[in-house]
RNA sequence: GCCGAGGUAGCUCAGUCGGUAGAGCACUAGACUGAAAAUCUGGGUGUGGGCGGUUCGAUUCCGUCCCUCGGCA
């Protein structure tokens, strides 16, 4: 179909520590464009060695958006998400700037793409409820089946995040959440969009994560934490609890030694790397796989999707 | 050299009154619609230190050698 053509939407992503960030920044140079960020850490203020956060030069090279953003102890989710990343991205198209979303969360940028069913918001009343009586015994599991017997099939018992949110849309709503899904069916498409996935062999990664995680300690993760607790950040927050953090926090408490917090999280960077992976592969059925090296094709397919008038 | 303890999965270990073995972590595959660096699901990957003996059958019992750790010389 022609017509009236969509926005477009440069997705470059990959699994920790793939080189995204320099790429991106390469592409957005030489493209003229802008980056919204989309990993999920780079938005709190005050997580920068930790989540390998974009310098203040580079930012200055090329106009980073939604980076340092919330306080640590600020509410975020996918929704927000997209809500603050679609005008962004929106209002670069209409100005004629490449828009580049950069980041690898995974689930940001699918419902940057293809949308979240427009049902009921998180609800934190509810969400305390709820853990209060799991405390006591209730079987959240049980009481999903009643009220939505085929989510609580798909569902396995423990995984009480996603029990928790379909009781918690069924609550407010009245509607199962399956419900909610099949109808939206995350068929939305306001962007056109190029995405490019970075990746390197096994080997390769493996030594790049254990680089980039001895350069995290070696650049005083430990004393931004430290820093963060002193400013009076209570060590329960979100961002808290992500890779790097929660082993700092560990090791600060005298549960780690501090050659103990990196390796950790050195294997738990590894881990999340390869669930990246298959997000990727299952998610974002499309994309096109590059190794980081690959950078004058990426950038000709690049120069193409953007010149181009895209013709379906 | 002597005495003691120990060699079982990539690591730390459990167990088998003799019927070829299993936990945690690691690894691997996967799921994912408002917590996503989160949350969760499946999978055991093994010359049981070497050689010999007893036995229908040895990782298990016996002998011997090797190795590790500790103690004594």
């Amino acid at each position: 179909m022609n017509g009236e053509s969509r926005p477009r939407l440069l997705i470059v992503t990959g699994p920790t520590g793939s080189g995204k960030s320099d790429l991106a920044l390469t592409l957005a140079r030489e493209l003229g464009g802008e980056i919204i960020n989309a990993d999920s850490l780079a938005l709190y203020r005050g997580f920068d060695i930790g989540t390998a956060k974009p310098t203040a030069e580079e930012r200055a090279l090329v106009p980073h958006h939604l980076i340092d953003v919330l306080n640590p102890d600020e509410a975020f989710d996918a929704a927000r998400y997209l809500r603050a990343a679609r005008p962004l991205a929106e209002g670069l198209h209409a100005a004629g700037r490449p828009a580049l979303a950069v980041g690898g969360t995974g689930f940001y940028l699918r419902s940057l793409t293809a949308g979240l069913f427009e049902g009921p918001g998180r609800d934190d009343g509810f969400r305390a409820r709820l853990a209060g009586e799991a405390e006591a015994g209730a079987d959240l599991h049980a009481r999903l089946a009643e009220v939505d017997p085929e989510t609580a099939a798909r569902l396995a018992p423990a995984d009480r995040v996603r029990i928790e949110r379909a009781l918690e849309v069924h609550h407010v709503s009245g509607r199962p959440i399956s419900a909610w899904q099949r109808e939206h069916g995350l068929a939305e498409a306001p962007f056109e969009t190029l995405t490019i996935v970075l990746d390197r062999p096994a080997r390769e990664m493996e030594d790049r994560l254990r680089r980039r995680t001895r350069l995290m300690f070696g650049r005083g993760l430990v004393a931004e934490v430290e820093s963060l607790l002193a400013a009076g950040w209570p060590p329960d927050l979100k961002p808290f609890g992500s890779i790097g953090y929660r082993e700092t926090l560990e090791h600060l408490a005298g549960r780690l030694t501090l050659t103990e917090a990196e390796e950790q999280t050195f294997l738990a960077t590894r881990r999340y790397a390869k669930r990246q992976r298959t997000w990727f592969r299952s998610q974002m059925p499309g994309a096109v796989w590059f190794h980081p090296d690959q950078a004058e094709d990426i950038l000709a397919a690049a120069r193409r999707f953007f010149a181009n008038a895209i013709v379906e």
